[in-house]
DNA sequence: TGAATATATGAGCATGTATTCATATATAAT
DNA sequence: ATTATATATGAATACATGCTCATATATTCA
């Protein structure tokens, strides 16, 4: 049973999905859970622009749900924590029953 | 270990995702989670219009998200399973570490 | 049948968002 | 310093979305 969230606590949940409810995103963050990827990396995996992806990584950024590290010119990307691999099982338990 | 989803799962995760990433419908959910609730009452827990009230119903019912079912003149919703459950509950953990 | 109540729905509007394109910034190598 | 490579970012555009308002539909009761 789950304590009555108060009005922030909604807020940031609906965040967390609305962050989540992007195809794009849901790709990037598969791309790096297993090992991080450079940009490139990911822009090449998914077939999409390095800008569009770049954008997108931003998003995550700011959501907490990556890190990322420097390497040379590079720059790697990687989940930030259990809990996205937590969220993403769960959402998959639902798709696929 | 998530084995890698193909492109159509890829979206229906995303699509779950986005139905959840409303501050109005994860009130929603949570307001009838505990028992299910008729449109008015749901409207009046969250002080908003019916019509906005029944306009989110109708995407969280789309996306199979709650159940409904007819008394008289009201319609009762729930939650459709035990899964809405589970995904809040991982969220929350998110939010609250 | 007609009035009252509960819910659903379509149109319209205002706002949010994902991508592209062009360009900026940062690092490395020569 | 110059050039090449990797990434980030701002503006613009096209599309999606959440709400309101008005109205439709469904059910109950007299």
């Amino acid at each position: 049973m789950i304590e009555k969230p108060d009005e922030r606590a909604f807020e940031m949940l609906a965040e967390l999905y609305k962050n989540l409810g992007d195809v794009t995103r849901v790709k990037i963050l598969f791309a790096i859970s297993e090992n991080e990827k450079s940009v490139n990396e990911i822009s090449a995996a998914l077939s999409m622009s390095q800008s569009a992806i770049s954008h997108q990584l931003r998003v995550l950024k700011q959501a907490r749900l990556v890190r990322y590290r420097r390497e040379g010119r590079m720059i790697f990307y990687s989940l930030d924590d259990h809990h996205v691999h937590q969220i993403f099982k769960q959402g998959m338990v639902h798709i696929y029953e």
